[in-house]
DNA sequence: TAGAGCATGCGAAAGCTTCTCATTTCCTGC
DNA sequence: GCAGGAAATGAGAAGCTTTCGCATGCTCTA
């Protein structure tokens, strides 16, 4: 039950913040923006308010539900937060995004940010490539520049 | 002198270019964002439009003279381009900038897109802390949460 | 020195995100 | 179950950074 989550975010339990916070749960590994959200609950025959998506993915994000990225584009997008922390990979052709964790970057970043002096917070690793995936519209084309 | 770059890059020589490539090299490691540019030129007394600046930054970037980043709180900043690859580590306190490039991550990374099936291009590794500089607003205090 | 084009500055506009405010909804206590 | 107050909503306006359009101005070549 997703009330639980929203009231002890010390929300109200209300049909925004729950279809909202379903839609990321079917969404998994996608990440999706606020736009998206937005245009997906209106498909769905929900009465939303684009404002209200962008301040419900913010509360959610202030109290750790969801997490929120930037990519190099400027925009954001949302995901789940399912606990653990993971980097992302974006294919700057078709726009698909993987997750990976590595242990050994992350060791090396806590080293790096002890040796400067800094208490590690967070951390944002973002991999910008070319994927082969068959549907992507780079495929094959090893080293297209544009 | 910096008009050779400028002509390189197949631009014409212009004042505001020169200006704008000038006062990044006076800023080192230091990162501006283009709104402090174009304030820092007026206030220096030159007539220049905040279109301007972020039409020769981008032609600058473009030019590879340049290098743009997007931080977490959506806006850009830029730097002169001095040739080395190299990632950042970011105060969140008192927003202090430092660089710093370790093979082993740039390695991995490399190994990391291969596995997933991606061509590597780009990357931007940024790690958010808290710095222990006197001059921190955070200074002393630890494990600060907010 | 003159001419062709690129570059500029200004204001307007774009795109994403946040704010404002009147209205609606949720929750508590009766 | 109902009323009241606070919080949440939707719609649009406004904010932010960034880009565009266009008339004017400048750079560079001949």
């Amino acid at each position: 039950m997703e009330d639980k989550e929203i009231r002890k975010a010390g929300l109200k339990v209300t049909a925004p913040r729950l279809k909202i916070l379903e839609l990321l749960e079917t969404c998994g590994e996608h990440h999706v923006s606020a736009e998206e959200i937005y245009r997906l609950l209106l498909a769905d025959g929900e009465e939303i308010g684009l404002a209200t998506v962008y301040r419900v993915l913010t509360q959610f994000e202030a109290a750790g539900l969801v997490e929120r990225h930037r990519f190099e584009d400027g925009y954001s997008v949302f995901e789940l937060n399912r606990g653990g922390h993971h980097d992302h990979i974006v294919c700057v052709t078709c726009g698909k995004v993987k997750e990976f964790v590595d242990d050994t970057i992350e060791q090396r970043q806590r080293e790096i940010a002890e040796d400067k002096g800094y208490e590690i917070g967070d951390h944002s690793l973002i991999i910008y490539g070319r994927c082969r995936d068959p549907g992507c519209p780079n495929h094959g084309k090893a080293d297209n520049k544009d």
